[in-house]
Formats: structure tokens, sequence, C-alpha cells
DNA sequence: TCCTAAGCGAGACGGTACGTCTTGTCTTCCA
DNA sequence: TGGAAGACAAGACGTACCGTCTCGCTTAGGA
């Protein structure tokens, strides 16, 4: 049995059999449960199953192990983050350069669920998976607002890492930190350090 | 047998066996040379006693699992690192900020063994003792050559993180893409990029 | 994964699954093999996993030791064993008391292997189980054969101790010999010490 | 170094170092100690070490495992055993044969520790010991007692192993049911039920 | 409505790594 | 410098997961 080894991102698949669906919700459900509960690593394949009451077996026609069902049901999670990371409102120049507003506010809501994900103590490949949405946000951004680039391939390539790495350190720091302050002075805040940096290289 | 489960920090045993001092050396340098191998996870501990040629029994003398033996023997390295990070020229006000020139430096001698352990694919544990020893070197040196805060004590925290989440994302970067730049090079752009995201707040 | 930790005595089992089967027989196979190849103690269960071709998991999952192992599946042989002691041909009074002709019939025809359960190097826990058994099948012919006691509870006691320990000394020294007489010859001289031990207490 | 592989039991060194004497003193004492205290598989070497304050090579120095100091030392025991049970008072024929008092009573004053030895739980070398020094000392008594032996030279052998065997369970079964009868009574029962053994092949 | 293909739960299995334990040897240190 | 201390190699133990597999039962969805 085969059913669909990589997330549930096939179109191809329109009428899915509704056992199907059933046991992948419970699945996922399963997972997102535990992580809230326990380190990541900590929890066992066996965990999963018997939290969805659900075959071994079944677990591996339809996920290749463990990531792979954080990833392929964290398509949906994720859709969600990398929405907010993505729309700036568009049109305004200028305003929703590196603004992650609707991120945060999404992450506050889900505290518990993106702290076990992006904490300190978080899952590395969504951290990573973050990381990279941030980095094209952030490189369209700059595209869009700060045009008048003088700077070599390089050297934009580090300046976008520093951006990237700093928002992630500040994100992780703000979950941990039980939310400090409103996601909108995080946001703000951030956008302020991110325009200084730039400020030398790209006047705009 | 119970040598010494952590580390080698014990001052007050100044003369250790020579055949423990063989033993941990061994299983030390068999570590390092596996590690830019194989990623850090997929090293057994298996691996490296054959590799160091050493009984099961000895590791878990001196060491409680593989972390330990990480840790305990880069508590020699880390303070390579930590020193060179720490050690701003003093004296000269405004040179050595946010200089991690020495550190960038021995980390190119030594790249394959830097890229294993703070590469993209490198070890999470080390990566934070770094983040922690460029925490504390940062605050330190903002606290030396930026002396008039105008801030509350979660926007400089916020402050802190956003810069050394920077310089680790721009190391791991550097690495990654096997040094596009001398360290000189990329330590003054760090630095550049520091100051100016502290140009507003910290006008110092 | 916890199959049956001792023996097959389960009767509301009817259908173990065939796998579990071939798995026991493998293994109690592999142990009957090893044990008259090399003492009991010097084998370790990986002999046993290699001989039988079974995962080390799956061991376990199905005895909790090598003990379990050879009582488990000896409930079998054992089962042999005792069912000989104890059938004495019933009907005929006097003819059958003391005898374990079958017992040691069955042992003549698998010599190596009860040379290696019962012999001067044999398995302690089996020495036990069979002089148990013997007590059992020596105090039920005592009171079917002589029933006219005038002992007390501790003197019958210890006269069952006798004779039991006499027989399993003299089943040893016989295996250990390469069965020096017909297991018949056997039977008649331990029938007859017995009966001369009783003659005074038990007139009958 | 290599101080004496077995035993005490050589005459050749009449000054052994008191060094010496006391490590064995101290190691004999730690291991006597133990058996009373639990199984004596179940006692590691490092035990015994721990007990008697030695170091591993010095264990290994005086003996070459644990059954070595298990026998070595009950040199001293054994000797007291078996001396119990050889000197039947030489000269009152018929008396003193099978009579084991000396032992029994040896052994009723040291109960927990002959118990550890020579009850269900006991330590199989010693067991066979003690069978062998009975099988020794019943040939004896019968060739002195009985000397009008009718039978060929296996039927011989088997009923001294009967009676060794009958002997060995009894004591077995007295130590460990606590005492049940004092050590006379015991010693004329087995007396009695040997003599009724032996009553028809050897009228004597 | 049946019935057949498939999903499914249950879990046995081989494999691999773990950390613990014990043994007997061998090296270092100290008096 | 010789004996005690104890570090060491070897290797078995029982446990924990993993990913594959084999079994029958149940159930969906087409005929």
């Amino acid at each position: 049995m085969e059913i669909n080894a990589v997330g549930q991102s096939q179109p191809p698949n329109p009428k899915p059999d509704r056992r199907i669906q059933k046991t992948r919700r419970a699945l996922q459900d399963a997972l997102l449960t535990l992580i809230v509960e326990r380190r990541y690593d900590k929890i066992t394949v066996q965990d999963i199953l018997d939290r969805a009451n659900v075959g071994r077996s079944t677990f591996y026609a339809h996920y290749r192990d463990k990531d792979d069902l954080l990833l392929g049901d964290f398509a949906g999670a994720m859709q969600h983050m990398l929405a907010g990371v993505h729309n700036g409102p568009p049109g305004e120049v200028g305003t929703g350069a590196f603004s992650i507003l609707p991120f945060l506010q999404h992450a506050q809501e889900h505290l518990h669920l993106y702290r076990a994900l992006l904490g300190t103590e978080g899952i590395e490949i969504v951290k990573q998976g973050l990381q990279e949405a941030l980095y094209a946000k952030f490189q369209q951004d700059i595209a869009h607002h700060f045009p008048a680039v003088s700077l070599d391939v390089t050297a934009q390539e580090m300046t976008l890492h520093y951006l990237t790495g700093a928002a992630l350190a500040c994100i992780t720091w703000w979950l941990d930190a039980d939310v400090p302050c409103p996601p909108a002075v995080l946001d703000a805040r951030l956008q302020k350090l991110n325009r200084g940096c730039l400020a030398d290289s790209w006047p705009g």
C-alpha cells in the first residue's frame, strides 16, 4: 500500500478516500498536540501512533517519517506563516518593507505551538524554512524599496543573511520571552533596525 | 570507574594519570576527525570508539555521552573561539567594537571543522554556544563604546539578539560559501552594518 | 512488542500467529543445538540469535532472558519427562512404584541432550525441576503403595527428599557414565534400593 | 606480581608476608559476609573489593577468580566439614558408619553460612565438593562395615551415588527448613535409611 | 444492494544504537 | 623498586526506536 508518500500537495488526487483524510488528520493533530507538550526529537513515531490511534503500517503508508509528517502537514501552517511573511501591503511604498506583522500576530495567537516550533528549543528544519521565506521576502522588499543598489552580489547576499538571521533571532527571543511586547512594537523596531543597517549602502 | 564525567575543567586535578590524558586525547581527536567527515548526528559512539581504538566502557567512564565529549573537549576549542571573540584590542576606542576578526581567522584556518560545526548543517548546541559568547561580547562592546543608552531593557535585549543573530547567520553563510571574502572584509562589513543599526538609538 | 513473556502455556491463544510459532521454534531449536555443544552458561543470547537467525529485539519480545527460553520451551521437553515420570502403569499395584522407566528410555534416546541438562555439568534449574517432579511422583507412589504410614510429617518429608536426591544422583551418574547399564536395569535397581529404605518404616 | 594463585595450601611458604595474610583475610571475610547476604552468583568481584577495601589487581594477585577465593579460603571451612565427615570414631564397629554428626553440628552452629552454601539456593561447586567428600567417606564406611560385597563395580558405584545424593538432598532440605530436627536425629535417621538400602545386597 | 479492492489496526520482525555491567589484564603511581 | 590502585579492552546485557513486513478485519464506492 503506497498511498501518497509526500504531504497532501497532490492536486491530481481530487477524491482522496474519506478514510485517508481521516487518518491524515488524526496523525497531524496528534503531532501538533505532542509538539507543544514535549521536545520534537523526544517524540517517537509510536507516541504519534498511540495518540492518533493509528497502526504503524498506516503511518508509513502516508508519510516517509516523522519529518515528513511535520513538513507535509505544515505545508498548511507553513503556508500561513509564509503568507504572513510575504504579504507586504502592496502599493504603499516604504511602509511594508521588512514588515512581518501578520506573521507575528498569527504567532501570538498560537503562541505555544510557535514557541515549540521556533523557540530556542524549536525545530531546526522549521527555523530554516522560515529563514528561507524571510530571505525571499527581504530580497523582494529591497528590490522594491531600495533599488539603487551599489553593492556587488556577495555583499548583497551577506546583507540579506544578516537581516534574516537578525529577524529570526528576534522572533525566537520574542517567543521564548512570552511576548514581552506587542507584535506591532516588535515589527516596528525590526523595521527600524533593518533600515538603519541599510542606510549607508542603500540610501533609498 | 567514574573518572571525570564532565570536561577537563578541574584544576584540583593537577596530575591526571597519563593513561587518562591519552584516552581523552584519542577520543577528542577521533570525534573531530569524524565530524568533518559526516554529519554529527550520524556519528555513533561506536564509530568514535573504533576510530579512537578505545573500549566502550572506557568512553562512558570519561564522558556521559557524545555531546559531553563534544562540549567537554570543545571547552578547549570553544575557549579558543571565545578568547578570539572577547579580546578586542583594549584601549583603542571604537576600533574593536563588534570585531570578531581573530575568531574568523581561526575559522578560516580550520575551515572544514568550523563548517561542520557552524555551517548550515552544523551542530545546534555549538551554534548556541557561539551565540551566547557573541551576546556577551556585544553587550560588553556596547557598554564600552555606546554608553549613551536611551532604551529600556527589553529593547536592549532585542537589539542584542538582533545583532548576534545577524552575526551568526553571516558566519554560517560565510563558512557555507567557502569563504567568499577574506576574514577582514567580513569583519569590516559586519561592523559597519552593526554600527548602522545602532546609529539611531545609540548615537555614540 | 510484548508477545508472551512466559512459555507457551496459554490455552486462550488458540491461533498464535504463524510467524510467532516459527520464531519460537527457531529459538528453541537453536538453544537445544547449542546446549549439547557447550556449557549452558557459556552460551550467550547472541549465540542463540545467530543460530536461529533472529533479531535481538525479537528474542526479548518472546522471552525475558535465556532461562525463560530454556524453561518456557522445555515446558515441552519437561512435559515429556514428567509424563514419563508420572505415568506409572495404572492398575498394577506395586509394580510401578518408583519406576521412572519411560523417562529413562527417553533420556537414552536423547542422551546428549539429557546429559547436557542433567549430567554433572548440567543445568541447575532443570535438575531442580526434575527433582520436584520426582518428589511429586514419589509422594503419590507412597500414598498408593505404602499407606500404612507411621511417621510424623517431618520424617516423611525427609524420606521423600532422601529418595528423590538419591534418584537424581543416580540419573546424573548414569548419564555421565554414558549409560553403563540399560534403562530397565537402572530402574529395577533404583526400585529395589528405594523399597529397602522403606522396609522398616513402611512395612507395606 | 604473582603471589600465590591457588589457595593457601602451599606448605613451602612458611612465612607468608604479614601484609599478604592481612589481604587474604580481608578478602575471605568479605566474601563470607557477602555470601550470607546475597546469592553467590550475584556477588561481583567488585563487591568483594569494595567490602575488603582492596584494589582490583591485588585480588587477582592472590586468586585466579571468585571461585578460587571461595575454595581457597574454604579450604579452611571445607577441611572442617570433611574432618567432621571423615572422622568416624575409629574402632567402634558399626556405630560410626554413615554418621556425619560432627558435620551437622558444625552446620547448625553456622546455620546462615551453611544454608548459603548448601541450601537450595546454595553454591554448586560447594555442593559437589561435599558430595565427593561424602562419597569417599561412605566408600570407606562400607569397606569397613559391609565387607561381604556381592555386587559388580557398576552396581557399587550406583549405590554409592544413591547414598551420597540422598544424604546431600537431606542436608539441603534440613538447612532450608531451618533445622526442623536436632542434628543427632537427622544423623540417626540417615543412618537407618542408609542401612535399610544396603540390607539386601550387603547383609552385613 | 452486493462485492471487491483498498485502507486499516495490530503488531511481528530484523536491525542498529544505546548506556550499563562485569571480567581479567596491564599501566601508572607511590611509598 | 615492588605492590596497590585503578584505568583499560572486551564484550554481553536488556532497552528503545526505526522502517518493513504480514496478517485478517472493515469499509468505501463502483456495479
